[in-house]
DNA sequence: AGATCTGTCTACCATATGGTAAGTGACCAA
DNA sequence: TTGGTCACTTACCATATGGTAGACAGATCT
């Protein structure tokens, strides 16, 4: 892994702003699609500056993804640990990850393009949200067995949860061919359209 | 547009294999990080032969966006015009996406691919899809009128069924996170499980 | 037979790509 | 003062990219 270096006088570390202008690219672009001259001329640096910090296009990937799994693990392991439990959890879950599509929506963005970059790149971040998958997988299956969510297979709807939140937050294009611009109000029109879907897709008793 | 070009003996004519073989690396390593050298080699006939057929890289695009909305609209549109009212509908549509996914999963593959395609050929193909959309927004209004589903937003509500089919069809990396092997056993219960899913959150009355 | 059209090819080209090698100046410890 | 390390640079390079120009064989038309 690439040493740190000191914050000069600008703020922040040249690695870490080659990391965060690295991140929107490749979850934006594409990885393929990027090139580091691009990047680098973004940054006003030579090319040369990156492949200082990060020997390799790929090792550039794989910190990207290091640094976005913690990011993403910190974020959500909160919610996922301390909220209430039952339905009020679930929802507090994709609040937060709302909350994260606003704040850093190259984040997710990354997740989506997990895809593309196959073996082993998509494989390290898979790795490293495993854990997460798991707690939350025990999670539902316990509120199951407790009866306060209707049965389903926990990872299958895992997977459907995570399909419908990542999709409705990444999918601008399509956003906007059913009408929806990519503004904050909608977001949270979108946020509120999932969580009453899931409400009543999951919670058993009276609505 | 291209114009056709007689098959030849072994079939099907060279453009067309060209539009196949492009629509497949499109799907699944994404537009710009397709070369035409690479697929002509795949194709076993020069680039240049393929830069005969569609003048430039971009028009061949256009031509693949173009060749898969006609199919995709005709694998849908019929689900959505003769299947029969209410919850069945939407059953017969989500089935026949799953079926489509099963025999050309490049299709999906591409419409996955529409966000990283900016303009004009997301557009393209949002232009060519639209129809699709307001009937299918329409008909989910409908049948909320008559009380035969849950009030929602239409276009959201069929945004987010786009999301969660799109995604547990296409995120092959996310789906071995969640336990689930690309098998055609697997995409039945994946399909079945949204299936469950959508009924309990759409369908109103006794369940 | 000769001219034309069609489909594919070889030969190039300018540019962009990821990456190597070797510098340069600032700072720091001896 | 000098030697070394750090952060970043200029100078290159082999390869791959999308694209142009034009040759060539076979079919079709006159």
């Amino acid at each position: 892994m690439a040493r740190q270096g000191r914050p000069g006088a600008s703020g922040i570390s040249t690695s870490e702003r080659i990391l965060d202008a690295a991140l929107v690219s490749f979850a934006t672009r594409g990885y393929e699609a990027s090139s580091l001259d691009v990047l680098a001329a973004g940054l006003e640096i030579r090319k040369q500056t990156i492949l200082y910090w990060f020997p390799s296009k790929e090792i550039l990937l794989e910190a990207v993804i290091d640094r976005s799994a913690v990011e993403l693990s910190a974020a959500l392991e909160h919610s996922l640990t301390t909220a209430g439990g039952g339905w009020s959890r679930v929802d507090a879950v994709v609040r937060s990850v709302f909350r994260l599509a606003a704040r850093r929506p190259e984040l997710l963005g990354l997740v989506r393009e997990m895809g593309r970059l196959g073996t082993p790149a998509a494989t390290r971040l898979v790795v490293a949200l495993e854990p997460l998958v798991v707690r939350a997988s025990d999670f539902l299956e316990g509120e199951m067995d407790a009866g306060h969510m209707r049965r389903h297979e926990p990872r299958l709807l895992l997977l459907a949860i995570y399909s419908t939140v990542i999709g409705m937050l990444t999918e601008v294009e399509v956003l906007r061919a059913f009408g929806e611009e990519p503004t904050a109000r909608s977001l949270v029109r979108r946020r509120n359209e999932i969580l009453e879907l899931l409400r009543s897709a999951l919670v058993t008793g009276p609505g």
